[in-house]
DNA sequence: TTAGGGTTAG
C-alpha cells in the first residue's frame, strides 16, 4: 500500500508556522523574510499574509515594517487587508485603519464579516460618528447584521460614541444578545455618566463574566463614586489587574492617594501581577504627591518590565512625574531618552520647563519641536505662554498667541486667555489685560479675574483692581482671598480707608477669611507600606 | 483573523 505523503503545502505551513512563533522582534521578522525571499515563497500570498499578521499584530511596533509589506502587494486578499485594518485600528495611528478600508473600497476588494468589526473599532476609537455611520450602512448593505461580532461592535461604537438610543435599538432588536452585547451597552450608558441605568442592565444580565464586572466598577470610579465601586469589588466573585487597576486609577483620580497605594500592597499582596497600567496610575499617584522616590522604583520597574525600552504613554507619564517632582534634570533625560516621543511628550516637558521657571528652555524646546515638524496643540501653547509669562516675553508671548492663532489655527481657549492675562498683567499692561479679557469668545472665569486682579495688587492699580473684583464677585462671591487681595491693593497704596472698606464688607456678607496654612509631612505610613513589584527590588526587604 | 473592561499630559 502506497502511503500518501504528506500536503506539501501544510507542511510548509507547519514549517513557517514555527518559524513565527519565533519571531519575537522586528529582526527576527526581517530574517524570516528574507529566507521567505531566498526559498520562492515571496509571491505566496499564504505565506505573506502570515508575515503581515505577525509584524502586524503579533510583535509590537512593527505595523511599520507590516505597511511596507503591504505596499508591495498587488492584489492584496481579504485575509491581508483585515489584519492591516485591524492592526491599525489598535494601533497608535487608528486613522491608518480608515486610509485602508478606503482603499480596500476603491480597489473593489469586497469586505467580508471581519472587516466591520475591526474598521469599526478604528471609529470607536477616533470617535468619527459620520464614518461609523456610514460603515453601519455598509454592514445593512452588505448583509452582516446578524453577525453577532459584528452587531456587538456598532452596539459598542453607538454606545460610545454614537446615539445611546440606536446601539439600545441594537441590542433590543437581537434575536440573541450574549455577554459581549450586554456589557457593551452597559459600558456605554457607565461612561456617559448614566449609572442608575448601566446599574440596571448589570442587575438584569443573565450571565455575567468579568468583563461585565470590570465594565460596572470602572463605570463607578470614572463617575467618582468610589464607595460603590468598592462595595461592587468586595462582591466580584474573580478579579484580574483590570479590576484592580480600575480601582487604583479611580482612587487616584480621586486624590485619595493613600487608599490607591494600599489597595497596590493589597493586590501585589494576593499575588496579583502588576502591568504597565498599573504602573501608569501609580506614577499619577507620585507626580500628585510629589512621591520622586517611589517615581524612580516605578521608573525602573518600567525599564525591566520592557527590556529597556520604555513606551510613549510612560514616557510622558514618567516626565510629568519627574517635572511635578521637582526633579525636572530627570523629565529631560527621559525626554531626550525617548525613542519614540508624540506631541504629548513635547507638551509634557515644555510646560514641566515652563512650571518650573525654565522659560528660556521651554522655548527652546518649543521651537525645535517646529524645526521637527512636530505640530503643536493648544496644550503646547499653554506652556510656551507660560514661559513667556514667567519670563515676562511680553512681545514673544503676543507672538506666539498670534502665531497659535493664525498659523496653526488653534482657537484659544480660555487657558491661553489666562496666560496673555497673566502675561500682559505681570509687565504692567492692566490695560490691554483688561481689554483681551473683554476680546474673549467665551465668559471669562474666576482664575482669568483674580490673575488681573493679582496684577493691579503688584502694580497698584486700585481702580482697575476694584472692577475686577466686582466681575469675580458676581462669578463667586464667597472666596475670602479676592477680598483680602483687593483690601490689600488698597493697603499697598496707603489707602487704608479702601482697605477697612472692603474688610467690612467682607464682614457684612458674611465672608471669613480662612486661617493659612501649610501641609507638613508628619507621617508616611501610606508610603511606607508601598511594597513595590519588582523582581529586583524584592530584596529591599518591603 | 472577529466583538465588551483598566492607562499619562493640559
Amino acid at each position: 500500500m502506497i502511503r500518501k505523503r504528506p500536503n506539501d503545502r501544510s507542511t510548509n505551513r507547519q514549517q513557517r508556522s514555527t518559524l513565527f512563533q519565533k519571531c519575537t522582534n522586528l529582526r527576527a521578522l526581517k530574517q524570516v523574510h528574507a529566507s521567505m525571499v531566498v526559498h520562492g515563497f515571496n509571491s505566496n500570498h499564504s505565506a505573506l499574509g502570515e508575515l503581515i499578521f505577525a509584524s502586524a499584530m503579533v510583535i509590537s511596533g512593527t505595523i511599520g515594517y507590516a505597511h511596507k509589506l503591504f505596499d508591495h502587494i498587488t492584489e492584496p486578499n481579504t485575509f491581508m487587508w483585515n489584519t492591516m485594518i485591524r492592526g491599525s485600528a489598535q494601533s497608535l495611528k487608528p486613522l491608518n485603519a480608515v486610509v485602508l478600508y478606503t482603499q480596500m473600497e476603491k480597489r473593489g476588494s469586497r469586505p467580508d464579516d471581519f472587516t466591520f468589526p475591526f474598521i469599526l473599532k478604528a471609529c470607536t476609537k477616533l470617535c468619527w460618528v459620520k464614518m461609523g455611520m456610514g460603515i453601519h450602512g455598509k454592514v445593512m448593505r452588505f448583509g452582516f447584521q446578524s453577525n453577532a461580532s459584528v452587531r456587538n461592535t456598532l452596539i459598542d461604537f453607538h454606545a460610545k460614541c454614537g446615539d445611546l438610543r440606536v446601539a439600545t435599538a441594537l441590542f433590543d432588536g437581537s434575536a440573541k444578545r450574549d455577554v459581549v452585547a450586554w456589557s457593551a451597552l452597559t459600558a456605554g450608558y457607565a461612561r456617559r455618566g448614566k449609572l442608575d441605568a448601566a446599574r440596571r442592565l448589570f442587575d438584569e444580565m443573565p450571565v455575567k463574566d468579568l468583563v461585565s464586572w470590570n465594565v460596572m466598577i470602572t463605570g463607578y470610579t470614572k463617575q467618582g463614586e468610589m464607595e460603590s465601586a468598592r462595595k461592587l469589588f468586595d462582591e466580584v466573585p474573580r478579579r484580574d489587574v483590570v479590576t484592580w487597576n480600575a480601582m487604583i486609577a479611580g482612587y487616584v483620580r480621586c486624590g485619595f492617594i493613600e487608599q490607591a497605594l494600599q489597595m497596590f500592597e493589597e493586590m501585589t499582596s494576593l499575588g496579583e501581577k502588576p502591568d504597565e497600567v498599573t504602573m501608569l496610575s501609580l506614577l499619577s499617584a507620585c507626580a500628585d504627591i510629589g512621591e520622586l522616590e517611589i517615581g524612580e522604583r516605578i521608573h525602573s520597574s518600567l525599564l525591566e518590565m520592557g527590556s529597556g525600552e520604555i513606551s510613549i504613554i510612560h514616557g510622558n507619564a514618567l516626565i510629568d512625574m519627574y517635572s511635578k517632582c521637582g526633579s525636572i534634570e530627570r523629565a529631560i533625560e527621559v525626554f531626550q531618552g525617548m525613542r519614540e516621543k508624540d506631541v504629548s511628550s513635547w507638551n509634557s516637558v515644555i510646560g514641566g520647563l515652563a512650571f518650573h521657571g525654565h522659560a528660556e528652555e521651554s522655548v527652546n524646546l518649543f521651537e525645535e519641536m517646529r524645526r521637527l515638524k512636530v505640530r503643536p496643540d493648544g496644550i503646547t501653547f499653554v506652556g510656551v505662554l507660560v514661559a513667556c509669562s514667567h519670563a515676562g516675553k511680553v512681545e514673544d508671548g503676543r507672538g506666539y498667541f498670534s502665531l497659535m492663532r493664525n498659523e496653526y489655527k488653534i482657537k484659544p481657549n480660555i487657558k491661553h486667555y489666562g496666560c496673555m492675562v497673566d502675561l500682559l498683567g505681570r509687565a504692567g499692561l492692566l490695560d490691554e489685560a483688561f481689554d483681551c479679557i473683554g476680546n474673549m469668545e467665551m465668559q471669562p472665569n474666576a482664575i482669568v479675574w483674580r490673575t488681573l486682579l493679582g496684577a493691579c495688587k503688584v502694580h497698584g492699580n486700585v481702580e482697575l483692581g476694584r472692577r475686577a473684583n466686582e466681575r469675580l464677585l458676581d462669578i463667586r462671591g464667597d472666596e475670602s482671598g479676592d477680598f483680602v487681595l483687593l483690601s490689600n491693593i488698597y493697603a499697598s497704596r496707603g489707602e487704608w480707608h479702601g482697605a477697612e472698606e472692603v474688610r467690612k464688607l467682607m464682614d457684612d456678607i458674611g465672608v471669613k477669611k480662612e486661617p493659612g496654612f501649610s501641609i507638613v509631612e508628619a507621617d508616611d505610613s501610606a508610603l511606607k507600606h508601598f511594597c513595590f513589584y519588582s523582581k529586583s527590588k524584592s530584596n529591599r526587604g518591603c
